[in-house]
DNA sequence: GCCAACGTTGGC
DNA sequence: GCCAACGTTGGC
């Protein structure tokens, strides 16, 4: 199978593509996915996969940079700690509902993607991220969006 | 702060 | 199984 690329939204005021790069070993848990879109798109993605990071609820919201996927799908944690906010009391330690997976800080675009820069691409009128009402907070990206948008971010 | 779009919940 | 109510997402 093809390597495949995606895109993971994160709001910049909770984790950073910044706070990525800071991390140890520049890596970090994908946690806290509660949507079974996305986790079925979780599951989906391959070690060496790379993915858009994109800055949501952001001013511009904006794609910023690459990373790779480290690690794949694994049980999320969280779900069976009644204390954090992602914990899910339905869920069945015997068979775990939300799983995450392991990205590393790959390269910062040299300029940010904005939104209303990838709204302007007419090749990009198919992408998930554009469409009306799209909230998945992971999302496949076609291997032609990728390289434009790599291209439009100066890489 | 507003609100459209979407997903989930729960009564029936 | 239907669907209204509610909560969340995320652009603006």
């Amino acid at each position: 199978m093809a390597r495949r690329y995606w895109l993971l939204k994160s709001e910049p005021s909770t984790f950073s593509f910044d706070d990525l790069r800071a991390s140890p070993r520049r890596t970090t848990r994908w946690e806290g996915v509660r949507n079974y879109q996305a986790r079925n798109l979780l599951r989906e993605m391959k070690r060496g996969d790379e993915a858009l990071f994109y800055h949501s609820n952001a001013d511009p919201p904006a794609a910023v940079g690459t990373v790779t996927l480290v690690r794949e799908a694994y049980p999320d944690a969280d779900q069976f700690d009644p204390s954090s906010p992602y914990h899910d009391a339905k869920s069945d330690p015997a068979d775990p509902r939300w799983v995450m997976v392991d990205v590393r800080y790959g390269k910062a675009f040299a300029r940010p993607v904005t939104l209303p820069e990838l709204r302007a691409r007419k090749s990009l009128a198919g992408m998930v991220l554009l469409r009306k009402g799209s909230r998945l907070s992971v999302q496949p990206v076609s291997a032609a969006e990728w390289r434009t948008i790599l291209k439009l971010g100066g890489l």
